[in-house]
DNA sequence: AAAGTTACTTACCGATTAGTAAGTATATTA
DNA sequence: TAATATACTTACTAATCGGTAAGTAACTTT
């Protein structure tokens, strides 16, 4: 017998995405600032000095996180982009978005609130993730607004802007009270709410 | 000659009032964890060790610059209440929450995070705001409902839920957009949106 | 079996955090 | 004019922050 002295290594090896997902939870609840890496390291039962083995910074953790959230968003959009007809490509987005959004409010978060002053890479690096996320959304909106299908009283980039600031407050929103969003029930609300053209 | 060596005091009696002015201000653009005692007290030219002369602590600011931003707001609630018809009654309520919340985007931004996991004082504090407030709007929406104005598929809280939401999500995406909300257009717009009942 | 690599831990760093104790200049009151 | 209250500043906690250097156990390769 040589080994149940001490934990054995190399059981798990991923770590790095452990700490990914740990600190996806926190980032979903709390601020950026107010997470520390010693909250992350703690919740992981490791050292904060291991968090540091796998990422180089606190900033590089947290846009992993966004990086993450972000695609897996994408890719749910253009799932719904793949459906037939004009109207369930809308419908299928918000209730795809409003499904993520729930279980990746810290993405939602990070689209609405600004880091610190002086963290330039952060805040940059969010508009970026912003601007994808609006360029992929906005061409399901003008296509509606071609077809007539939605009021075009507003242009097609204000009400794409109209469409996400909802769809992110609807989901915060739910998050602070604990309540569960029905997303179908919602998404057929905001689909009837923006067909304006009456 | 015995003045002008140092700068004189008693000039400004009203310290304590600056110092919720620019706390409110820190606070409207990041988060809680993200302001220290230090950056409050640079922008106003004094040391932090004033600010507990004033305060007690850091919550304490915290929590005054929010019943101040929810006072107003509901006084400006109020007002739109006052309006004759309920369909003016909810249209101006609408759009003084809009203006307001362009303003206080502390206030918004309190209503959907979590400050810290710790700090439970401030957490109770923002829930019961935030249900003043929404005791506040349910009338009009209850009043709504009964008189067959809006739709009456989900229920008057859960419809005041979704419109709060939905107005905090339009002022955090403008405000993180740096675009000022034109609150006329946009709560008329709103307005129509929740007329579901065709 | 020796050497090297991986995945950490322990122990520290300087800076910053919220908060405090003690001193001080000014204005008010007795 | 002396005592007191007001509105601060200076100088300091202890704790925590993000981050690092050095050591080490376990596994892999040679």
């Amino acid at each position: 017998m040589k080994s149940a002295t001490k934990p054995q290594r190399r059981v798990t090896r991923d770590t790095k995405k452990n700490i990914l997902e740990i600190a996806q939870n926190l980032f979903s609840e709390y601020s950026y600032s107010s997470v520390s890496m010693n909250d992350i390291a703690k919740k992981l039962k490791i050292t904060k000095a291991a968090l540091y083995y796998h990422f180089v910074s606190k900033e590089e953790i947290y846009i992993g996180v966004l990086d993450k959230a972000y695609n897996d968003l994408n890719a749910s959009i253009q799932v719904a982009l793949s459906e037939k007809t004009v109207e369930r490509r809308l419908r299928v987005l918000i209730e795809n978005y409003l499904d993520f959004g729930a279980n990746e409010k810290s993405l939602i978060k990070s689209a609405m609130l600004k880091i610190a002053s002086d963290n330039f890479k952060i805040q940059k690096h969010i508009v970026k993730l912003k601007e994808q996320r609006i360029n992929l959304i906005s061409p399901v909106i003008e296509e509606m607004v071609a077809n007539k299908k939605l009021s075009s009283q507003a242009d097609d980039k204000l009400l794409t802007s109209l469409l996400i600031g909802m769809m992110d407050g609807l989901i915060l929103e739910y998050s602070f009270l604990n309540k569960d969003i029905n997303s179908s029930k919602v998404a057929n609300q905001i689909v009837v709410i923006l067909r304006l053209n009456n």
